[in-house]
DNA sequence: AGAACTAAGTTGACATAGTCCACTATTATA
DNA sequence: TATAATAGTGGACTATGTCAACTTAGTTCT
């Protein structure tokens, strides 16, 4: 690799290949105005739901207090559901409504639309190297 | 690929991961505030200056009204200069002033480390590959 | 040359996302 | 029990992104 620092240039430019392709066709199906991050919150609830916020937190690498704010949106948009902990008083457990768990499926429908889209110029082994080093760093 | 839209998590956890790691290291250097956009817009002119803002907004895929006030934004503080085009009146070239030069070999540096550290685990090969594949992207 | 169109850049107004810090309530631990 | 750590909340702020209206300068077409 001549230098290293071009890899954030190119991710960079593919996360916004995929907003801006999401965009367009994810205003059909975001009729709640979730909105991306919200989206992901709801596609990260669903691998490891039920969990407390500061598992999502960790899982997602955002702040604390970012995300009490978005899972409230979300809880009012009647997406995501709290239920006190009974071994932890503090924790609050977060899943997803049956609403969410459609949009949920919705969501990844038109996300792997896009991703195929993006990365069709790609062989396969190139994608399955790619997934590979991703998930190892 | 099991799922394609698995893609999309992953990469966001990438660029957080250098958003954070940079966080730590860019304080030192950022003295004048300028942020991870103003240093993505420098690095990006510093590839293909003296360019104008139209050229700039292609090249990153933002929009040309942030761009309109982030350059402006760098300007003040120094890093770019602009010339009226002598061709097309629309047009201003810009270009990195000596300041702003000096200020892209430092985000280089860093910004290198920072990758360098996060794909620490991967072999050369997956390193080349990943690139390749993001640059077809 | 003039009218209609297109392109470059700016501005306003707003929406979303991210950061930092102080705070409460609960649980763990010394 | 006193103290420290953890989970989550709220305030205030900055940064980034979006959209539409607008100005000015080129372009095209007749």
């Amino acid at each position: 690799m001549r230098d290293p620092y071009e890899v954030v240039y190119l991710v960079d430019r593919f996360m916004r290949r995929i907003s801006a392709n999401l965009h367009e066709k994810a205003l059909a199906i975001d009729t709640d105005r979730i909105g991306p991050f919200g989206g992901m919150i709801l596609l990260t609830l669903s691998d490891i739901e039920p969990a407390p916020m500061h598992k999502l937190v960790e899982q997602m690498g955002r702040d604390k207090s970012q995300m009490t704010r978005a899972v409230r949106s979300l809880e009012d948009k009647g997406m995501i559901e709290r239920h006190g902990c009974p071994e932890d008083g503090r924790v609050s457990l977060l899943q997803l409504t049956k609403k969410g768990r459609t949009f949920v499926i919705e969501i990844k429908k038109v996300l792997s639309q896009v991703i195929d889209e993006i990365l069709a110029p790609t062989s396969s082994a190139e994608r399955r190297n790619l997934v590979e080093v991703l998930r190892k760093i």
